[in-house]
DNA sequence: TTTCGTTATTGACCGCGGTCATTTTTATAA
DNA sequence: TTATAAAAATGACCGCGGTCAATAACGAAA
């Protein structure tokens, strides 16, 4: 049974959280250094690893909120009508993990959590992400607009494979292009999600 | 207009190379360590990395080395006749690569590689097994095997992205399950290629 | 208030990847 | 041989994430 956790010690941690995200705010994720924000937050290194597992523990709260923000606003508009909406609601997230690799590499790590710790933000983010997906799939489907001849699920989890595959692409390539990721989603999403004609 | 290197150097490199080679035997890839490396080869810290820009560097030539045979294996025998040969055909790498993440971690960070620098192995292997594929899937469709809706090419590069999303679910999971991620795969290469019944 | 077990914080220390000015070795020309 | 410039190798040094025994702060009971 453990007690519940002090106040000063709730206080210290909103204090990292608070002082790491202005750092993001001000270098990136890329840019985020350990030593910076205990310095910054005025307390010493092990007190933010009684906090959080390791540096990625830190960043997973971070984007972990940032994710769930974008998710908040990818479900407000429902249902998207059909598969070019589908894949513009889902440009805003692209966008997002696009600007650092840091956020890919972390959301990585994590994006095969289909259960199980559902205390960590990042894991949340995803359940909810493939429960949203399967649902949006499966008005769709009702609505011809989608493939009926594989459950939604599956669906949704292979838009997830595709959101990262065009994520490393997007990576690798010198992207003077300043296009986003989102376009080069979209025939992989109409060969997936389209009935055939 | 750069020398030709010496032989002197060429003997480290190759030195290198076969220590790190049989550490990785020894401790597997995440056991490899840079001190360990230069120790056993006999040579200081600062050459390995005049031979290899980072640590990554060298793995890309182990790593890129065993893709290549694991390549030679599955071009062997020609194209498989039909979704589920592909599938089986497919595993070899899949089982190499789900050993160990820090393979993983690598090839993605070079997945996207197209075309540029093909001088490392890495990207030369990913263009040859996008080429690879590509073939494959053109003579399947002559065959009537595989959907002919999309573009080879698109298709090619589909089975890269799940390729990639079963195993970064498969290294959230734990899999005391001892399957191996092909049976992952399976579904989703079925519904990816094959025509509509 | 004093005591005392628990919780929270501390900071010196470590491991390990990576750098670079310096030194050694090699190949070539005088 | 000897001089000399380029190539190769060296190892002390640094940055940064992460650890842990020691210490301080807290809160409930006496």
């Amino acid at each position: 049974m453990t007690r519940a956790p002090q106040k000063r010690r709730l206080e210290t941690r909103s204090k990292l959280l608070q002082v790491a995200a202005a750092i993001v705010q001000e270098h990136g994720y890329s840019g985020l250094r350990v030593e910076d924000v205990v310095a910054r937050a005025g307390v010493a290194k092990g007190t933010l690893f009684s906090h959080f597992k390791d540096k990625d523990g830190l960043l997973a709260v971070l984007i972990g909120e940032e994710v769930t923000r974008l998710l908040d606003g990818m479900e407000a508009g429902g249902t998207p009508p059909d598969v070019a909406a589908l894949n513009a609601r889902l440009a805003p997230h692209l966008d997002y993990v696009a600007q650092d690799r840091v956020i890919f590499d972390l959301l990585l790590r994590y994006s095969g959590t289909t259960a199980a710790e559902p205390d960590e933000v990042v894991a949340a983010s995803f359940i909810r992400q493939v429960a949203m997906l399967t649902g949006w799939l499966q008005t769709l489907q009702a609505a011809g607009k989608v493939r009926k001849d594989q459950p939604p699920e599956l669906l949704a989890e292979g838009i997830q494979g595709f959101l990262n595959h065009v994520l490393g692409v997007w990576f690798c390539a010198e992207h003077e292009n300043d296009a986003s990721p989102a376009d080069a989603l979209e025939p992989y999403l109409r060969a997936w999600l389209l009935p055939p004609a």
